[in-house]
DNA sequence: CGATTGCATGGCT
DNA sequence: TAGCCATGCAATC
C-alpha cells in the first residue's frame, strides 16, 4: 500500500534481525537455497516453519524448526533483539517484534501487551465474526474448511451456542491436528511489510488466493486480538494464537506487527459486506482505532456466513443460521469493556438490533430477529416462552419474557417487558441494543449504543442529535434507576423521554436501513424537501432588518434577528431574449407579470407594485403571457414541480395562497396537509389498513368497493357515516378557521374586485369547477356554461365569502361512499380523489380558486384559465368538490362530490 | 376507556 | 419468491 504501515504500538522496531529477515526472505524467495531460513543458522533446511507472506513457509533446519514449534524460536534467536515485552498480566516475556511470535500476544487498550493466555481470560476469543469471514474466505483452504466443519459439528447441539462458534476450532478444545494446522498459518503480512511490499487486491486475488485467506486469518488474528482488547471483538484468532508457538523469536519490525496489513484485511472484510471482499483499501485506517468496528463483523460474517452456511451444516436444531448483517454485533471496545467490566468473563457478542419505533415504544416489546433468537436464546416451544434474565452493562439485571408469536407458519420472537430497560438506558428508536453472553457463566448481557451522527444517513437529525448528545456509556451510568424503581408498566422516565423528542416523533426517522417503512416516501420527501427549499428561497429578511451572515461548515446562512418573512413565490424563467426573469402573479388580478430575476418580492405583490414595468403596473393591463405560454411556464415552475399533487395550477394557487397567507406555518401545513389527522405524515400509518377480514366493520371494510354497492345517503346515521361526518366536521372547522384568518387579511382587497367582477366571474368559476371542461371550453364559454346546475341548485352560492364561511355547505353533503382508504392515505399524489382530507383540501382549494376567479377582472384571463385548466386531475377534483359543496340533493343522487366516481376525469 | 395481548398485514429483503 | 419483521389493530383485560 502506498500508505505507511501503522506504527506499531509496541516499542519494537525494525532491527538488524529484521533486515536479515527480509534479506532471508527475499533471498529465499528468489534464490534457490538449501539453507535454513533462519539467517542465523547455517544448517540445511528440512522442515517448514512459519508462513511467509509470499505464501511459502519458512524452511528451517530441524533445530530451528523445533525451536519454532516449541515456541522458543524468538528466545533462541532474537533474545537480544528489540521488541521484547512483558505480559501486563502474567509478566511473561513476549517478543513483540517478530513475525514468528506475532500472534502470541495482544495489545492492550491501556498500553502494553498481554500474552494470549491472559488475553483469553479477559476477552472474547471465540465466535468473533471478524475472523471467520476471512477465515472462510472463498479461497480458504479446504482443509481449514474441513476443520471448521469439524469444529462446528462438535459444537452443534451443544446448546445455545451460536453457530459462529463453529470456528472455535481454535478453541482449546480444538484438536491438536487443528491446532497444528492453524499453526502453520503464520502471519506473513509482516513479511510483506518488511519488504515494502504492499497489498493490492489484484495481486492478492490472483496470486495468492490461499495466501489471501491466510493473510486474513493472520491479520484477523492480530486484529482480533487487538479487537479483543480494544473493540471487544475477539475471535478465534486469539485462541489460535494461543495455540501457536508462543514467543518465538524472530525479528520483525514493530511496524509490521503494525496492523497495517491486518487492518487492510479488515477493511476488506469490512467492505465485504458491500460485496467486495477482496478489494483492499488503499488507505487503511490507522490501527487501534475503532474504525472498523462493526464493519469488521460485517465482512467477516458475511463471508463466514456464506461459507459456513454453504459448506457447513450450521443447521442445528436451534436454527442458528446466518444472521443478517444488520444483526451482526458491532461492539466497540468501550462497549465490550463496559460489559465485561473487570470480570474475567469472556464476552461473546451475539447480535445487536437497532430499535425500531415499535421496539422503543411503550408497548415494551422488542422484536427479536428470528435467527438471533433461535440461535442465541433458549429454545422455546410454547408461545409463552420463558423469562429471560439479562444483565445490562451496568450490572443491573432485567427479566424479560422471551416468547414468540406464531406468524405465517413461522415465529416472531419478542422480548417483552423491555420498556423499563429501554427507558433506563434512555434508548429510542434508532438506537441499538446489543446482546452478548458472558462466558462461561452464560449470562446474557444487554448493551446499547445510542444512535450517533456517524450512523447512516437514515438517521434523522433529531436522532443524530440525541445520539450525539448522549454519551454512549454515560447514559446508563447517569440513570441508574434500578429495576425496582420502574413502575410495573415500565413507563419510567417518561419525563425524561419527553424531555427529548418523543419516540413517536422519531418515527419517521431513525431506523436503520431496515425501516423503509418508516421513511418518508421518496416523493413525499422530495416534495417536502422542495417545499422547504421553496421556503428557504422565499425567505426574506423582515422589514428593516439586515441579516447577519453566519458561516457554518462552509455554508453561509443569513441570520435574522427577527423571524424572516416569506417572499412572494415566483417562477423563474428565461425570456425570449435569453434574459433571466421571474414571473409573479398579481395578488388581485392574478395576472402574471415579468420581473427581473433578481428581484425579491414581498409576500404580497400586486400589479401596482410593478415598478419594473410601469406599463403593466395596473391590473387592467393585459397579461404578457399567452395562455399557452403560461401553460408552458407553469409546469416548469419549481413550485408546481415540487408538488406531485399539483400538476395542476390549482395547487399552485393554493400554495401561493398558503405561502402568502401563513408563511412557513402554512408551508409546513401544506407539507402535512390537514393537521395530520386526516393527512398523516408520510412516515405514519405505514400500514394503510391491514387486516380486513370478513365481518370487519371498520370504515374500510364497511365500504363497498370503489364505485360499487349501495351508497350511503346523506341522512344515513350508520356508524361509518357518523364517524365520517364527525371527522369531516372537525377538520372543516379547523380548515375554516384558518381560511377565515386568511380571508380577513385579504378581505379588503378582494372586496373591491368582487364588487366589480363578481357577476361575470361566477359562471366562469362555476363552470370550471363544475364541469371539468377542457381548457379550451373553459376559456371559451365561461359565461355561457351550461353546467350551472350545481350552482343553480345551490341557490346563491355565488358569493364566495358565503361559500367559504360556510365551508359548512359541505356539511350534510359528504359523500360517504368515498374510498375510506383514501382518507388514510391521502397521498399528495393521489389524484384519484376521495378521502376526507382530500375533500377538505379540495373544498378549500375550490374556494380559493373561486376566489381567484371571482376576483379576476372578468375578462378571459388567460392566466387564470390556464392555470386552472392545466391540470386535468386537479380540475376534476375541484369539480367534484365543487359539486359536492353545492349539490343539495345529496340524498337522492348522491352527489358525486367527494366520491371516487365523481372524480373520474371528465377530460 | 385505556392498557395489554395476540396476531394479521404487507413492505421489504 | 419466501420469509422476515415492523406495525396496526382487534380482542381482551
Amino acid at each position: 500500500m502506498s500508505s505507511p504501515p501503522p506504527p506499531l504500538p509496541t516499542s519494537t522496531t525494525a532491527t538488524t534481525a529484521n533486515n536479515n529477515y527480509n534479506a532471508s526472505c527475499s533471498s529465499s524467495s528468489t534464490v534457490l537455497s538449501i539453507k535454513c531460513f533462519n539467517s542465523d543458522c547455517t544448517d540445511v533446511k528440512s522442515r517448514k516453519g512459519w508462513r511467509l507472506r509470499s505464501g511459502d513457509f519458512a524452511e528451517l533446519c530441524d533445530r530451528c524448526a523445533s525451536a519454532y514449534e516449541e515456541g522458543s524460536f524468538c528466545e533462541a534467536f532474537h533474545s537480544r533483539a528489540s521488541g521484547w515485552r512483558c505480559c501486563e498480566s502474567c509478566g511473561k516475556r513476549v517478543h513483540c517484534g517478530c513475525i514468528v511470535s506475532i500472534q502470541a500476544f495482544t495489545l492492550l487498550d491501556a498500553g502494553g501487551i498481554a500474552c494470549l493466555a491472559c488475553a483469553r481470560k479477559s476477552f472474547v476469543l471465540t465466535s468473533n465474526p471478524a475472523w471467520s469471514p476471512l477465515f472462510y474466505h472463498a479461497s480458504f483452504p479446504e482443509r481449514l474448511k474441513d476443520l471448521s466443519v469439524k469444529s462446528w459439528s462438535q459444537l452443534a447441539g451443544s446448546g445455545p451456542v451460536p453457530w459462529r462458534q463453529a470456528p472455535s476450532l481454535f478453541n482449546p478444545s480444538a484438536t491438536p491436528a487443528m491446532q497444528s494446522e492453524l499453526q502453520t498459518r503464520m502471519p506473513y503480512e509482516v513479511d510483506r511489510l518488511n519488504t515494502g511490499e504492499t497489498f493490492s487486491a489484484p495481486s492478492l486475488e490472483k496470486r495468492k488466493v490461499e495466501d489471501f485467506s491466510e493473510k486474513f486469518i493472520n491479520g484477523n488474528l492480530r486484529i482480533r486480538l487487538r479487537d479483543i482488547v480494544e473493540n471487544g471483538n475477539a475471535g478465534i484468532i486469539g485462541e489460535e494464537q494461543s495455540q501457536t508457538p508462543s514467543s518465538l523469536m524472530e525479528d520483525a519490525s514493530a511496524q509490521q506487527f503494525g496492523i497495517s496489513i491486518p487492518y487492510k484485511s479488515l477493511s476488506e472484510s469490512n467492505s465485504q459486506i458491500e460485496g467486495s471482499v477482496n478489494a483492499l483499501q488503499p488507505a487503511p485506517p490507522p490501527p487501534f482505532t475503532k474504525h472498523f468496528h462493526g464493519s469488521l463483523h460485517n465482512g467477516v460474517d458475511s463471508s463466514v456466513d456464506g461459507h459456513i452456511r454453504n459448506g457447513k451444516p450450521r443447521t442445528d436444531a436451534r436454527g442458528r443460521s446466518q444472521l443478517l448483517p444488520r444483526y451482526w454485533p458491532r461492539f466497540t471496545d468501550g462497549e465490550l469493556h463496559q460489559i465485561s467490566g473487570n470480570s474475567n468473563s469472556v464476552i461473546k457478542p451475539l447480535f445487536e438490533k437497532m430499535l425500531s419505533a415499535s421496539d422503543a415504544g411503550r408497548i415494551g416489546r422488542l422484536v427479536l430477529p428470528k435467527k438471533c433468537a433461535e440461535a442465541y436464546f433458549p429454545p422455546i416451544s410454547q408461545p409463552e416462552g420463558l423469562p429471560l434474565r439479562v444483565q445490562d452493562s451496568t450490572g443491573k439485571e432485567w427479566i424479560f419474557q422471551f416468547r414468540f408469536w406464531p406468524n405465517n407458519n413461522s415465529r416472531m420472537y419478542v422480548l417483552e417487558g423491555v420498556t423499563p430497560c429501554i427507558q433506563n438506558m434512555q434508548l429510542q428508536a434508532g438506537d441499538t441494543v446489543t446482546f452478548s453472553r458472558l462466558e462461561p457463566e452464560g449470562k446474557l448481557v444487554m448493551g446499547f449504543r445510542k444512535a450517533t451522527s456517524a450512523t447512516p444517513s437514515d438517521q434523522d437529525n433529531e436522532t443524530s442529535q440525541i445520539g450525539n448528545g448522549v454519551s454512549t456509556k454515560g447514559d446508563a451510568e447517569l440513570d441508574h434507576s434500578p429495576w425496582s424503581k420502574v413502575d410495573k408498566s415500565g413507563y419510567i422516565a417518561k419525563e425524561v423521554l419527553e424531555g427529548k423528542s418523543s419516540i413517536r416523533k422519531r418515527k419517521s426517522s431513525t431506523l436503520g436501513s431496515k425501516s423503509k417503512r418508516l421513511r418518508i416516501e421518496k416523493e413525499d420527501m422530495i416534495e417536502l424537501k422542495l417545499t422547504w427549499e421553496e421556503a428557504q428561497g422565499l425567505l426574506r429578511p423582515p422589514p428593516d432588518h439586515v441579516p447577519s451572515i453566519v458561516a457554518i461548515e462552509g455554508f453561509e446562512f443569513e441570520e435574522y434577528e427577527d423571524a424572516p418573512v416569506l417572499g412572494k413565490p415566483t417562477i423563474f424563467a428565461t425570456d425570449n431574449v435569453g434574459q433571466k426573469v421571474q414571473w409573479v402573479q398579481c395578488e388581485d388580478c392574478l395576472k402574471w407579470r415579468k420581473l427581473p430575476a433578481n428581484t425579491l418580492l414581498p409576500s404580497k405583490w400586486a400589479c401596482s407594485s410593478n415598478t419594473w414595468d410601469p406599463e403593466r403596473s395596473s391590473c387592467s393591463v393585459a397579461q404578457e403571457l399567452t395562455a399557452e405560454q403560461l401553460e408552458y411556464l407553469i409546469p416548469s415552475c419549481k413550485l408546481v414541480v415540487a408538488s406531485k399533487r399539483s400538476k395542476d395550477a390549482r395547487k399552485e394557487i393554493d400554495r401561493v395562497e398558503a405561502l402568502e397567507g401563513e408563511g412557513l406555518d402554512t408551508l409546513a401545513n401544506l407539507a402535512i396537509l390537514g393537521e395530520g389527522e386526516a393527512f398523516p405524515a408520510s412516515s405514519q400509518a405505514t400500514t394503510k389498513h391491514p387486516r380486513h377480514r370478513p365481518g370487519c366493520s371498520c370504515i374500510v371494510c364497511i365500504q363497498p368497493p370503489s364505485g360499487k354497492g349501495p351508497k350511503h345517503k346523506q341522512t344515513c346515521t350508520c356508524t361509518v357515516c357518523q364517524t365520517v361526518k364527525r371527522r369531516f366536521k372537525t377538520l372543516m372547522m379547523k380548515r375554516e378557521k384558518k381560511q377565515s384568518e386568511k380571508e380577513a387579511e385579504t378581505k379588503q382587497s378582494e372586496k373591491e374586485a368582487e364588487t366589480t367582477r363578481k357577476k361575470p366571474q361566477e359562471p366562469s368559476a362555476e363552470k370550471l369547477l363544475d364541469d371539468e371542461p377542457s381548457p379550451s371550453s373553459n376559456t371559451g364559454s365561461e359565461s355561457g356554461s351550461p353546467n350551472k346546475k350545481k350552482t343553480v341548485s345551490e341557490g346563491s352560492d355565488d358569493d364566495p365569502k358565503r361559500m367559504k364561511s360556510s365551508t359548512s355547505p359541505f356539511k350534510g353533503q359528504i359523500d360517504l361512499n368515498i374510498q375510506p382508504e383514501r382518507e388514510d392515505e391521502l397521498s399528495p399524489g393521489s389524484d384519484s380523489g376521495g378521502g376526507m382530507m382530500r375533500m377538505l383540501q379540495d373544498a378549500t382549494e375550490t374556494y380559493l380558486r373561486m376566489q381567484r376567479f371571482l376576483s379576476s377582472d372578468g375578462d378571459n384571463n388567460p392566466s387564470g384559465n390556464q392555470m386552472l385548466s392545466s391540470g386535468g386531475t386537479g380540475e376534476k377534483i375541484s369539480d367534484a368538490t365543487m359539486r359536492g359543496s353545492s349539490h343539495q340533493d345529496a340524498d337522492k343522487d348522491h352527489p358525486s362530490a367527494f366520491s371516487m366516481n365523481a372524480s373520474a376525469p371528465a377530460t
